[in-house]
RNA sequence: GCGAGAGUGGCGGAAUCGGCAGACGCGCACGUUUGAGGGGCGUGUGGUAAUCCCGUACGGGUUCAAGUCCCGUCUCUCGCACCA
């Protein structure tokens, strides 16, 4: 009786989609299970196995989770603004919203064909117009409180292209499309207060429950570290020169201080400087330099040294002289430094460079050979000497400053301001209005959502506009303020807008009112548990996170934390053992797996195939392994015999095996879950035949991973019309899970020498009685003296002996 | 450079409160069924002629007992990267 997996599947996607059990119920007595996982980008190219495997995990724990008895939220979207779209449609002239639209189409069958339990009621597109208009209301909202705001930045600018360029496309400080020279051009961007949020995001921390590592990575991306301001007075010009350390224990140890080129100081007193030339020189050398390249020269310091301006050392009076040099950026701290050669690697390499003086503060190095940035005794720093750098002399000169006045403590963070505009179409618009009389005004609520206006050409705009600059009726407008002429902002959202908070929109995607109902989010929010990959748990968890803080702060939310758990899975690498990719030719269409193997297989080879959070390569062959599972399933109807509890030869092992999936599945352990029911399902077969009551369980064990052969034979048997609707999940009994007698091991001097088949509640005595009662650990004692007998209850006895 | 993780058969991977290394699957071999083609069933499968012995990246150590703990070294993957 051969299982025909095409018919089967399609009959049951039809079933469960005819009978709703998959959508979620907004009031409910049952308790509640919120599972998300990261929905896509609709790209053309379909989704290839890897989505595949980062859905399985909760659609197993979701599956599983119905059965317990919850009511369960399992959504799924697209996250469908996006730059491959635009540049199809620049390509083809197709316009977004239809290749939009044909990816979403060609995702949605896709993803039926697999047969996941999404439900499919609260599909949510980012770009939907009534969508983003929450976006876009979320935006105004942090317009109206300071988070949102324009500030100059520099950006790659191509002259002759007249665009602005990613990184990415002006590697080598050359524009990829007309190979001229990038300049870093000053530019008005958007960007979210997201520093403000820093402590906030980096305390929720503490009541989440993410993975270790994921946890790490945005303690890393905050970069939150303490130190002291201080204020270096400048010898020739009215002017302090304010700097960030971790390191004031150092302070007697600053031999000269950098700034950053472009810093300001600069320019306001170029009249005092006596090389200008050679400093504007320079600037422009640096300006070629794309981000990249700078990051490159880490050995190489260059610089130029200011001439006519020097700094005095505020806790000693030294004069210092003042350097420029790319090492110290803008971006971080207030744009300069103060130098310590003798315990900065960076400051060493520039003042051997530059031949400046290196005097040692701290003790347990050789500064003639390289910096010292380890710990140790103060010395050459007067009030400090004697003290140990790190124990009490930070704190002491962080008073000293206070009270002189020249300094303070201070916190510093890595993580940067948000900047949210790009120069494309295919993306939310922004729904400012610039007034020359009123400057920024946000766009009425009642006036959104801001509709993206139809184009022709969806080429970016000359001078590094966007297209929609090019619009004049959509450009032009009246500022809702004064009613005067007034031009709109033409920038639109950078992708991670959208995808900031759809989870909030799933509890409600159809509200009108606003973004979701408050008495729907008190009963779904937080997210249980949200799974997703490893790339976005820096950029996309910290960006959600933060929307989520905010709306929580204005009341639009009721909890403070989005995700009460998160987890990631690993890739799954190509045939070859690389990551897949189109130019590599090494991607897998799970279509084609569904269609040789069917839907049940491809589940369950994608959760078997390895540690479901390590990257593993694709297998064709290993996949007929599970497929040989999926028919073997099947196949139990001919050894089927009747009986309504577990046999007594396989009691033990249903038990075992309850507990094992059980636990499994909730632990990411997929793959032993699905080790565990291959096991039991051998020794079915090894015994030769399974009664009624083994089959109902094993079946509902195997759910999850396949649905669709488990629901056909739980209608064969008659054990009810639908398991997704009428099914339980099976318990164990823990004291059913010990089998009447064991296998201990016995040793000889840690070597294995025997094994007997002993009662499982053996007692020592009786074990080591046991043991020695045996011919070969016989021979083996005879002519030596024990010395000493271990036993390890129901493991092993060990017998060392001379 | 910094941070995190990982090195186990021909392959994917099990087993880490120290206690039978290699579960489960693939592949392979032999047998069987046989209208035979990426079929089914059974047996075997770390190395070795071996029931001895040797084996979890490498070198030491602790222990009755180490893949697991400690010290040192190497390699790989991921993240961040001149963050003062």
């Amino acid at each position: 009786m051969n299982y025909d997996f095409k018919a089967t599947e399609q009959k049951w996607q039809q079933k469960w989609d005819e009978a709703k059990v998959f959508e979620a119920q907004d009031n409910s007595e049952k308790p509640k299970f919120y599972g998300l996982v990261e929905f896509p980008y609709p790209s053309g190219a379909g989704m290839h196995v890897g989505h595949i495997k980062a859905y399985s995990g909760l659609e197993v724990v979701s599956r599983k989770r119905r059965l317990e008895g919850y009511n369960v939220l399992f959504p799924i979207g697209f996250d469908a603004y996006g730059l491959p779209t635009e540049n199809y449609a620049i390509k083809t002239g197709i316009h977004p919203r239809k290749v939009t639209d044909m990816n979403i189409e060609k995702f949605t069958s896709q993803l039926k064909r697999v047969g996941f339990s999404f439900d499919y009621s609260r599909v949510v597109d980012t770009t939907e117009e009534n969508y983003y208009k929450w976006t876009q209301w979320i935006f105004l909202k942090m317009f109206e409180n300071g988070l949102a705001f324009r500030d100059k930045t520099l950006v790659n600018y191509c002259p002759s292209c007249k665009v602005v360029l990613s990184n990415e496309d002006s590697q080598g400080g050359k524009c990829d499309i007309c190979h001229s020279d990038v300049v870093q051009k000053s530019k008005d961007v958007w960007y979210l207060r997201i520093t403000e949020y820093a402590d906030k995001l980096l305390e929720g921390l503490n009541e989440v429950d993410y993975l270790p590592n994921i946890k790490l990575q945005q303690v890393n991306w905050i970069g939150k570290s303490r130190g002291a301001f201080v204020n270096f007075n400048l010898n020739e010009i009215p002017e302090e020169l304010k700097i960030y350390t971790t390191r004031p224990d150092t302070l007697f140890g600053v031999t000269f201080m950098v700034m950053a080129p472009e810093h300001p100081i600069i320019d306001k007193y170029a009249d005092k400087i006596s090389n200008m030339d050679e400093i504007a020189n320079y600037r422009s050398e640096c300006a070629k330099k794309t981000e990249f390249e700078r990051t490159q020269l880490v050995k190489d310091k260059t610089g130029v040294k200011i001439a006519g301006i020097t700094a005095k050392n505020p806790v000693n009076g030294k004069d210092i002289p003042i350097y420029i040099s790319d090492y110290v950026m803008m971006g971080y701290g207030t744009g300069a430094i103060m130098a310590v050669p003798a315990h900065d690697d960076r400051d060493y390499d520039f003042a051997k460079n530059f031949g400046i003086d290196i005097i040692e503060v701290i003790k347990g190095g050789n500064i003639d050979e390289a910096a010292y940035t380890g710990d140790g005794e103060m010395v050459n720093s007067e009030f400090l000497n004697g003290m140990d750098n790190k124990k009490d002399s930070i704190a002491k000169m962080i008073d000293f400053l206070q009270d002189k006045g020249i300094g303070e403590g201070g916190v510093q963070y890595k993580m940067k301001d948000w900047a949210f505009n790009r120069q494309r179409y295919w993306g939310e618009p922004i729904p400012i209005v610039h007034c020359d009389k009123c400057g920024m005004v946000a766009v009425p609520y009642e006036e959104l959502p801001l509709r993206l206006p139809d184009v022709e050409n969806f080429a970016p705009g000359t001078d590094g506009e966007s297209p929609l600059a090019k619009i004049e009726s959509y450009v032009n407008c009246k500022c809702p303020k004064c009613g005067g002429d007034a031009k709109r902002e033409t920038d639109t959202m950078p992708q991670w807008a959208g995808s900031s908070w759809y989870f909030l929109r799933y509890i409600d995607p159809h509200n009108d009112e606003a973004l979701a109902d408050m008495d729907k989010l008190n009963y779904w929010m937080p997210v249980d548990w949200y799974n997703g990959g490893m790339e976005h748990v820096t950029r996309h968890l910290i960006y959600s996170r933060f929307w989520h803080k905010f709306l929580y702060d204005i009341g639009a939310v009721p909890c403070k934390e989005p995700y009460a758990k998160r987890t990631a899975q690993g890739l799954i690498l190509g045939p070859d053992g690389v990551k897949m990719s189109k130019s590599r030719g090494n991607v897998i269409d799970p279509n084609e797996v569904v269609d040789v193997f069917g839907a049940d297989v491809l589940r369950t080879y994608v959760l078997f195939m390895g540690d479901y959070e390590q990257a593993a390569p694709w297998s064709e062959s290993s996949v007929k392994g599970c497929k040989r599972f999926v028919d073997r399933i099947w196949n139990l109807q001919e050894i089927l015999v009747d009986g309504d509890e577990f046999s007594k030869e396989l009691s033990s092992s249903f038990h075992k095996t309850i507990k094992k999936v059980t636990e499994d599945i909730e632990t990411l352990k997929y793959n032993t879950a699905i080790a565990a029911l291959m096991t039991l399902l051998n020794a079915i077969y090894t015994k030769g035949s399974i009664n009624k009551a083994e089959l109902k369980v094993l079946l509902l064990l195997v759910n999850p991973f396949a649905p669709h052969v488990t629901e056909e034979m739980w209608e064969v048997c008659g054990f009810g019309k639908m398991m997704a609707a009428d099914g339980e999940w099976p318990t164990y009994d823990e004291a059913k899970c010990i089998d009447e007698t064991i296998e201990i091991v016995v040793q000889i001097n840690g070597k294995i020498r025997a094994k007997l088949n002993v009662a499982a509640d053996i007692e020592q005595a009786d074990a080591i009685a046991a043991a020695k009662a045996d011919e070969k650990v016989q021979a083996e004692l005879n002519g030596k003296n024990i010395i000493k007998e271990i036993y390890v209850k129901g493991k092993l006895v060990n017998i060392v002996a001379k």
